[in-house]
DNA sequence: GAATCCATCCAAAACGTTTTGGATCCACTT
DNA sequence: AAGTGGATCCAAAACGTTTTGGATGGATTC
């Protein structure tokens, strides 16, 4: 199997603890020693058995990151990307990723984080999608188990997160759309339980509300963050009488998903209907109209998120620390003055 | 921090070995005895420290992926799918799904592999984009390291893999060009390294021969498997003369980008001239116009890969077993028949 | 009563590494 | 010569779990 520092041991004819301490740097091994050390465990192959170290240190130097798929196809760029982000930096730091996949709200999801929060298996973990009443979030701050979210949530709890200014963005978002001249504007939002949706809903209302415009009931539709979500909620809203001109999507695949929906209705997007969306992922400037959106930079979330977590579980904070990003509003072809009044 | 077994025998009165054994089922353990240590465990929120029972079983119950990401984004949703995939399995199997990110062929990529191949880190590799004279293949071989992957390689290793039969489907999808009339196809192929590139496109020169039609090398042009790397090669094939009326491309995203390019010059696709792509993500379904593209279960194949893997670890094959699957051609509306002969 | 069998428990060793608390030897100082 | 300090090494314990090879006590059989 593989080489041990005992065989290294053996080999040099030294005991078990100077090969640690030398491979460890310790100053009470002799350099000469050191070296010896070090050449014979490159030559025989010699690679840490990390269970064994871990168990000793008392960590996993692992990374938890449990991700929320959705059937029947979980097929979101926007996850390829974050992981990008939070496997390189969680590599930079020497911690492994350990990536856990559930349904979300689904009762192996919970079993997994209870599995987390018992300690032993990951250092700390990675939230995404956070919830009202958040029973994730909950769990991990009762054991005081580390954890940083991507995304707030509506209890007074004090937690670290990275989260974007979805109220801010979409205010800006729905402004562009007001200053085009659209009155009558729908929006896709997502899943009620979700935060980002909350306050995307939010920036919504208020962006309308400053500029005295009305919402009806009926304009907000709930989508499920997926292409497929778009366009059946972007078919409830085309049957809206009278008609909307624009529909703000909560993230960028359901924006697409509007967008089918609508041209196979033989409405042209960005001259017949605008459509907007949120997040700002690669293909949405490769899409046909280019699709408007906010722009949140997903692989430096990741980043940023996973280096909150360590520096967490490193104990390099006093009190946790809290990360709200600007969306950066993006136009592009599929958002124009309404056609009509 | 967490409850171990020897706190669990501490307050029953018993030793650590019958507090293991009722935990294990040992049927050398009374009922009673048993029915005490499992409540009691619960009562205490016992969960096993998987450190100690890992080193001690000389398994990781982990499986590795080495995640291939691309700069500056990578953003390609197969990998979301192809992780669910993987990840849902590995769970079923009651195994942990480790994720390393590295740009492909980088030294910190090898150093991954290498140190995978030295054990003790995950019991098992899954591959992805395997290569020509593919280094992580042959150093896993030499390891005798297990590995699946998804993909076939060049050389005459033996090893075990689940692969789409991309000769063949690509020949599909050249014929059904070919019978829409086309004769002058272009084909944007991925890396000069990639062994799918080099499959796909021996399954175009094969439809091209057995239809007596000319290949001109300057049809044929390598993009980088994103959106972009498929927007720059589509430019290169629209400066062609005499035209092209067809391009395949090597994947959906550089189908797209392609798409994207030739409506940014004024080209109408799906009439002026015909795209299609590999993969059949989602998004193809909803992009306008929709794209022509050739199917493979992304899902499943994360499932199989992940499956055959374990099965392998286990010792359940005597030989590797390789399987390779037909793509399904589906017709959307990014083809149709040449504009103009 | 002695031997045997069975149910049921347990001490010890093992996994590979790290860390603590020395032990030894040599050189230098008093 | 004795004491001290420093360089350099090492045995043992620890991490938490699993597995091996018993040990013990009671019931049954001869």
């Amino acid at each position: 199997m593989h080489v041990t520092q005992k065989d290294i041991a053996r080999k040099l004819g030294i005991s078990i603890t100077t090969v640690s301490r030398a491979l460890a740097g310790y100053s009470d091994v002799a350099e000469e020693t050191r070296q010896r050390v070090l050449q014979t465990a490159q030559e025989m192959g010699y690679s840490p058995h990390l269970l064994a170290r871990r168990l000793q240190k008392q960590r996993t130097d692992t990374i938890g990151f449990i991700m929320p798929t959705l059937a029947p196809r979980f097929s979101d760029p926007f996850f390829s990307e974050f992981i990008a982000g939070v496997g390189n930096e969680a590599a930079s730091h020497e911690y492994d990723l350990l990536v856990s996949t559930h349904p979300p709200e689904s009762e192996s999801e919970m079993k997994a984080y209870e599995r987390a929060a018992k300690g032993g298996w990951v250092d700390g973990l990675i939230i995404v999608r956070t919830r009202e009443k958040d029973e994730r979030i909950r769990l991990l701050c009762q054991y005081k188990f580390p954890f940083v979210s991507f995304g707030r949530t509506n209890e007074s709890l004090d937690f670290a997160y990275v989260d974007e200014d979805g109220e801010t963005g979409i205010k800006l978002l729905t402004q562009h759309l007001i200053d085009l001249g659209h009155r009558r504007i729908g929006f896709i939002r997502p899943p009620k339980d979700m935060m980002a949706g909350h306050f995307r809903l939010q920036g919504f209302m208020k962006a309308m509300a400053e500029n005295d415009l009305p919402v009806r009931p009926e304009w907000i539709v709930e989508g499920d963050m997926t292409q497929r979500g778009g366009e059946q909620s972007m078919a409830v809203l085309l049957d809206v009488q009278p008609g909307i001109t624009a529909v703000i999507a909560g993230n960028d695949l359901m924006a697409i998903g509007a967008m089918h929906c609508a041209q196979q209705r033989g409405l042209e997007v960005g001259k017949d209907i605008s459509v907007a969306g949120f997040d700002d992922i690669p293909l949405a400037a490769y899409v046909k109209p280019s699709l408007t959106t906010l722009r949140q930079p997903i692989y430096e979330i990741g980043r940023m998120t996973c280096r909150m977590l360590i520096d967490l579980i490193n104990g390099r904070f006093s009190h946790p620390p809290q990360v709200l990003l600007v969306p950066q509003l993006i136009i592009r072809s599929s958002t124009a003055p309404p056609a009509s009044d």
